[in-house]
DNA sequence: GTTTGTGAAGGATTTCACAGCA
DNA sequence: TGCTGTGAAATCCTTCACAAAC
């Protein structure tokens, strides 16, 4: 493929492979240490050594977004940051809804790495009456049918699902039919939605169980 | 390959795919909530739709470690699950140590999911000579000093890190140097660390950034 | 001399498709 | 008949290796 240096951000989602993409915001996480630590220039075979993975490997996905290195010398650390993080979409606001404001959703709505990536929690609902109208961090708690007009209104595109296992399901197809196409799941669920739906889970039990298989073997 | 039904939980983990590791995880959980709704038998069809994967893969991936099905049948549900849960060594605890007692850390201890999974945490550390002494869940917060020794003693396998990423690495390094062969990272950095110890994120920032591409794109 | 960008090769994973069994 | 288990095919992803650029 031929890609001249200067398209801007025009990119076919559909040609660049899903494991391409998840990476990516790991080369910005580290292009951003090497840039606070004043490094100017990087080569691939560096930004290798501290991913571990093969230099190559980081050529190869680049390549699909454009040629942003220089022979001989190799990549500008703060441009490549730039250019990725526009890439990503990483240069605007996003702003998500969190349902679930029980104890887990409350540590969420606190956690402080959200904002300074551009990810702001501007809305926070729940199923539970009791819970509605209180306060959590500085938004007041919806009831879960003001989520559809909530989303229109306040410009969600993100979900973010801190409820209980048993009902995740359900309130993901709440966030389906509001219209959202990316959710962050923190329920221990494996929920179905479309294919125009993205979801990821953060669940530290799957991540544990999976490295018990080595310890034992 | 051809694997006899009764060849009891002694499996070449180099001869498996890590990818079909990390999915023995998710199948497990599934098979649980299938069970607790009563369901006895199913079908690799079924477990598909409810995973959105094919019935190819699941098949396929559960032939690396034995024939757990019947033909014209499906698997049962009960004993599968079971069957999983020893390959993946989720029949005994494991006892992880907790570095890094902030707000993150807390919040990690108080954490309910991990308990009846089979994950306990029996020890938590920190740097901060302040915090040395005080209580957190049951614990009472240990020096990073006595981190080998405890590990020993308690036989800790674990490591789970929920340090500010400035410290992060050099936390790591301290697992590392105690033996440590499986790390739950919280920190957001990609860690270097030796071939033979697993490191497995929980990161929501990246699970968001990685979404991102695909909202604009 | 050094390091990128990239076709081509190699390797890994997924899917197909069907024999074999219940 | 229905569904598993699995070689073989197809697809996807990674690594190689080198021409081109600095």
């Amino acid at each position: 493929m031929v890609r001249s240096e200067d398209s801007l951000d025009t990119i076919d989602a559909e040609a660049v492979p899903e494991v391409v993409v998840q990476r990516l915001p790991l080369y910005v996480r580290v292009l951003s240490h090497f840039a606070s630590a004043g490094i100017e220039v990087i080569s691939s075979e560096q930004l290798g050594a501290h991913l571990q993975m093969t230099p190559a490997q980081i050529r190869k996905d680049l390549s699909y977004f454009g040629r942003f290195g220089k022979q001989g010398r190799g990549y500008d650390v703060g441009s490549l940051a730039m250019r990725l993080r526009s890439i990503l979409g990483l240069d605007t606001q996003w702003n998500a809804g969190l349902i679930g404001v029980g104890r887990l959703g409350r540590a969420v709505v606190a956690y402080p790495g959200f904002q300074p990536e551009g990810f702001r929690i501007v809305a926070a609902f729940d199923a539970d009456e009791r819970l509605v109208g209180h306060e959590v961090g500085s938004m007041r708690v919806q009831k879960l049918a003001e989520l559809e007009q909530t989303v229109r209104e306040r410009d969600i595109k993100i979900g973010i699902v801190t409820v209980p296992a048993t009902h995740a399901q359900d309130v993901i197809n709440e966030l389906v039919r509001a219209g959202i196409k990316a959710i962050l799941n923190y329920a221990p669920i494996a929920p179905v939605v479309p294919p125009d739906v993205r979801v990821q889970g953060v669940d530290p039990v799957l991540a544990l169980q999976s490295m018990t298989f080595y310890l034992k073997n």
